[in-house]
This record gives structure tokens, C-alpha cells and sequence, in this order.
DNA sequence: ACACACATGTAATTGGTTACATGATTTC
DNA sequence: GAAATCATGTAACCAATTACATGTGTGT
């Protein structure tokens, strides 16, 4: 029962605006759950496929004012059941991964900077992405506040932004700590010749 | 060049604690990067033999006091090289995949109380996060604190430590906005049955 | 006609989990 | 010596990415 989410995502996106394409889809995905999801081509096309197969979205019929050949797609009632019933099952926890805080974790064994230099690329990659999520958040308001979904977008949105802000202050008193640390004693790596001065 | 990231885990948690089986390692993975990292001995046993054909680690003669057949590994100075070279690369960032967040993004298509109850459920893991990562502090500061990694790992720590608070916080916010919205506007689902009362 | 971006699709690969099978050690 | 747990390993499977191949529309 349980298949790739894959389709969820597309019955989702379908669910609050028909007639996309496939390209569309992918797109939409990327500037509204794209802070916490990702969906690839590869994963989209072949899917749909599946979901028209399987009755839960079909080809919407090129309307009059159409002029090129992109296959749009809507979503079916059978479709919105099944993503109902995804969403009420338990959420599952995908694994954890994040490669940054593990090599953070094995700084000691790193040469000198390397640490300093993973946080500062952190610091401002999250910066990025906050101003993206601000201005996301001013565009949404302006042109979907009266959409129905729109309460639940905002719950996300500032979910995100808690994170970064969170993310982000821990990052300044990190690399404040890493600095101090690094200037005060240029600690030895067993197996690096000692070098480079502070 | 770039291999499985089992194998870079397998070395730093090697580097700084030699000696450890397979099964060993997935435990100290488990308690040590386990809020941000984890692996299956699936992935770790072929990887374990990889790195003894490679050089990057050998087997460790069964001590005299041992009294089980359990293989013991430990790092190889080429070990060490290599795990340093991978630390100075840059991180590269997984992609973004949170099932938790996307349900409450497509809240609007669930059935009431859908959401209400994986944001409970998000809090509850979070809570119970904190307490882990808690006691794992002051079993870290009272155990660990002259290990020369020390500063590294409280550093990934208290960026769990902030970013589950944050989350908390925000769940408390969330929570209450949705119990409101509910209660003063049970709102209509298209296509679900508008019996269900408060 | 040509170039370029838009759009669709597929095949190969991979990184990883899960489930399963089995052996070794301890405990009662 | 039976049960339970510790420990090692493998085989099957899977979601998903990447790279590639190709078609389509538009502007020049």
C-alpha cells in the first residue's frame, strides 16, 4: 500500500492547483516545499504514469487557448481519497543525514580551519536561505492569503524560519568558540605536521 | 574518490576510540551522531572489509584479556589521511526530505484533526529528543570533557539542543493556532462528509 | 535555418534499508 | 542444555539521483 511519496507529492500539488504538467509540477515543488523536499524528473514522469494507470489523476484535455503540447494533468476524486488517507497515517521519520554536522563532529581530526571554513559555507547558506523563505513569505501573502490552504503554508514557512534563525545564531557562537579556540591553542593533529601559523 | 560516507564514519569514530567491532562501531555511531547520522550493519560490515583491503584500517589482534572471538578493528595512519582528506572537502548537503512537514503542507486536504495529531506526535519526539540529548550532555561532560574531540561534539550538540527547542516552541505556537482554527471554523473538506462535530 | 530554452522521458547506477540466516556467548 | 541475547554477515529490494537522449516551441 505504502508507495514512493513520490505520488503524494503530485496528488498534493494537483489537489490545490490542476492542469500542470509534469515540468509545472516539478517547479511548484521546488518554490513551495522545496525547503524540506525535493523531487527529481526521474522520479515525476514515470509517476504520473502510474497515477493516471492506476485512475488517481488524469490528462486534462488541452483547453482552446492552449498552444503548446504539454500534458496537463488533474487530479481525480479517487485521487484526493488516496491522498487523504496518506495524510492521515502516521508520518514516518526518514533517516538522519546531515554531513555537515558530521564532519563538524570529527573537527578534532581535521586540519586547522577546515571546521571554521564548513561553518562559515553553513552560516551562509542558511542566510540564503532565509532571505529565500522571507521573500517567499511577502509573495505568498500578497497573491495566496485567501487560498484555503494558505494557514497550513504559513505553518511551514515559519517553521523554516525558526529553524534558520536558530540555526543561524548557533552558528555565529560556534565559530566564535572555533575562532577563540584556534587562535589561544592550535591544538596538534596526530598525524598533521604543525605548521601553519594560527 | 567519493565513496559511501559509511566509510568516512567508520574512520572517525575509529580515530578517536580504536578498537571496536562492527557492532560496537553501530552503537557508538547510535549514541554519538546518532541525532544526525545513522547506519545499518548492512552497510557496515562489507564496508569494514573494504577498508582492511584498502589499507585504512586492519583487524586488531584479540587481546589477551578478551575472552570472545568478536573482530576488533583500528585506524591506519593511511586511515587517518584519508578521513582528513575527506573532512577538508566540502560537506555536501542531502536532499531535504521531511515527511512530517509535507503532510502539514497539505493539511488543508486532510480530514479534521489530521494535522492536530502529527503536530502532537512531532512534539512528543521532539520532548523526547531534548531529554536524550540532554542526558547525553551530562554524560558527555562528566565522561568526555578532557577528550580532545570535547569542544566538537558539544558544538553539534548545541546545535540539536537549540534546534529542538526552536521546534518545541514552534509546536506550541502551531498547535494553538490549529486548535483555534478548528474549534471557531470546522472547515469543509472537498470531498470528505462535514459530519464530524467540534 | 539555426540556436536555445522548454519539456518529456528512460536507463544506469547507487546508496541505503530490510529481512533473513547463522554462529557465538551468556544465563538460567 | 535450552533460551535469550549478542554479533556477524548476506541477499533482495527500493527509492531516488544522474546522466543521457530526444522532441518541441520560439526567437533571430
Amino acid at each position: 500500500m505504502e508507495r514512493s511519496r513520490t505520488a503524494y507529492v503530485i496528488l498534493g500539488i494537483l489537489a490545490f492547483e490542476d492542469h500542470q504538467s509534469g515540468y509545472d509540477i516539478r517547479k511548484t515543488v521546488e518554490c513551495s516545499v522545496g525547503y524540506f523536499w525535493g523531487e527529481s524528473y526521474g522520479q515525476i514522469y514515470p509517476t504520473l504514469k502510474r497515477l493516471v494507470a492506476e485512475g488517481l489523476i488524469k490528462p486534462s484535455p488541452p483547453s482552446a487557448t492552449a498552444r503548446t503540447k504539454r500534458q496537463l494533468y488533474c487530479i481525480t476524486p479517487a485521487g484526493r481519497q488516496c491522498l487523504q488517507g496518506w495524510l492521515a497515517m502516521p508520518y514516518r521519520d526518514d533517516p538522519p543525514r546531515d554531513e555537515f554536522l558530521l564532519k563538524l563532529f570529527f573537527g578534532q581530526e581535521a586540519a586547522p580551519g577546515v571546521s571554521i571554513a564548513h561553518l562559515r559555507t553553513f552560516q551562509a547558506k542558511n542566510r540564503r536561505w532565509l532571505a529565500t523563505l522571507l521573500d517567499l513569505e511577502k509573495l505568498a501573502r500578497a497573491n495566496n492569503s485567501t487560498q484555503p490552504g494558505f494557514p497550513f503554508w504559513m505553518l511551514t514557512l515559519s517553521f523554516g524560519l525558526a529553524q534558520l534563525r536558530s540555526a543561524i545564531d548557533w552558528s555565529e557562537s560556534a565559530l566564535a568558540m572555533l575562532a577563540a579556540a584556534e587562535s589561544s591553542a592550535p591544538w596538534q593533529l596526530p598525524g598533521a605536521e604543525g605548521s601553519s601559523q594560527g
